[in-house]
DNA sequence: TCGAACTCTGTACGGAGTACGGCAAAGTGG
DNA sequence: CCACTTTGCCGTACTCCGTACAGAGTTCGA
């Protein structure tokens, strides 16, 4: 399990790559594939099984060529993930709802929510720089245009939209991780708990009496979540305060 | 550079490491080393080098024994990162400030994205289930100590503390990373974007018509940062922004 | 005293990314 | 039509990872 990082490599070749510049006449033999070939075959390998298993060798192997083939049409892994990442971003397309710059806000996150849930290894990419692809270009324009005639300056949209991804990016990893948790090992939440309290009840110095609001709150929560927590109410809840908090500056002006 | 997941191993024998449960007898040669020092070590490189340079072979190296040793002392590599994770927690002991749950949930943010600066390995774990170590539990209660005496069920509690702390990791990753792809690519924000602008100038599909809303945030926001983003502004503003939005909840009871 | 328990380690396996260099195919200039 | 150059393809190999396994050495209880 492991979490990659944009801009890996020469930034002026992954740029080309991202917006498909064609590069000088061709002369050599025809190439076998395309990198959107290559892009959209290491999706489907992330979707199916995460992104750990997108590795040279497999993609190449999806695609009957050798590994080193790959590198004909991309750097490396590195830009593979940001080419796989501009892609993903492509799907946020849907019209936003004129009701109102916090019903387009809420669509933004809702959006971004179903997303990571459609492609689970997005929630493995911290895109310290992000890659500078159309579709991310296109989702960053979007999130903006939810915030249409408010009265925020610049460096305050750029705050909110930011902020608001985050948090999606945050709550999410939560719950694609808590799917990925239960099923490399094999067991649910339940069932670990199950296997844990014995031990720890075992453990004087883990006494409820030493911890008495976190065993209080936990078992609580534990019980109405049937979980160790629920990544979806922590989602809407977290999602509801912010919007409210962001209210509060709108109001301001 | 890898994202870590707690919870890897054998639920019983990670508690009982977590916990310091001695174990039977023992009756063979003495040990070289203890648990403390094995994970003590790890922490060490984990900070100056990052998580990724904290391989077994590393470990084993800089203790002076042979990888394979460390397997006396630590089931694998996946609870050694548990157990360090715990022993990080260990380090958010600072008392509250007792003016009111605002300032102290302040308080129980900023210490965490202090701890999460001086150990950025923190950022790359994400703890789908918690190391049941007593470091942890205490972190937890810590949390909702700040909020005692309001009116909240325990389920808004935890998801309230979820809220927060959920906000400064993601907050501290971006940080964490920003200085990190710095190191990596041995390119400043500025000489990066410097290198990219003129790429992109060169593309028609990406001029500032297309995307008007973006670049003009964008650009906006790299000038007042000198970057393509301010983690410590983002982070400032985003709790600002969660803490009101809890004031909402709590001044509704 | 002796066997059981325990620590330590050398070797090895499978899998990762990718550097390097050679071979084959296709377009270009004579 | 024939070189020549460019380009795609790939076999081999290097380094590094986690860790399984088996054997050797050490200590204690009976």
């Amino acid at each position: 399990m492991s979490t990659e990082h944009t801009g890996g490599g020469d930034p002026q070749r992954t740029i080309e790559l991202l917006w498909g510049v064609p590069g000088p006449p061709r002369r050599g033999p025809k190439p076998k594939l395309t990198v959107a070939e290559v892009v959209t075959t290491a999706i489907r390998l992330a979707d199916e099984d995460g992104l750990d298993s997108v590795t040279m060798r497999r993609v190449a192997d999806e695609l009957g060529v050798a590994p080193m083939s790959l590198y004909t049409y991309v750097p490396g892994r590195a830009e593979l993930i940001d080419l796989m990442l501009d892609t993903a971003h492509g799907e946020l397309t849907a019209e936003l709802p004129g009701t109102g710059w916090r019903a387009a806000l809420a669509a933004v996150a809702e959006d971004q929510w179903r997303l990571y849930h459609r492609h689970p290894w997005l929630v493995q990419i911290t895109a310290g720089r992000p890659p500078l692809g159309p579709h991310t270009f296109a989702k960053y324009e979007r999130e903006l245009s939810a915030l249409d005639g408010l009265e925020l300056d610049d460096l305050e949209l750029d705050a909110v939209v930011g902020l608001v991804t985050g948090f999606v990016h945050g709550a999410a990893r939560g719950s694609v991780d808590a799917v990925r948790t239960v099923r490399r090992s094999g067991l649910t939440d339940a069932e670990w708990w199950a296997r844990s309290a014995p031990v720890l009840a075992r453990i004087p110095a883990a006494a409820a009496e030493n911890f008495p609001r976190a065993s209080r709150v936990g078992s609580a929560a534990g019980e109405a979540h049937n979980a160790a927590s629920d990544p979806e109410h922590h989602f809407r809840f977290g999602l509801a305060r912010i919007l409210d908090g962001i209210e509060q500056l709108v109001a301001a002006r």
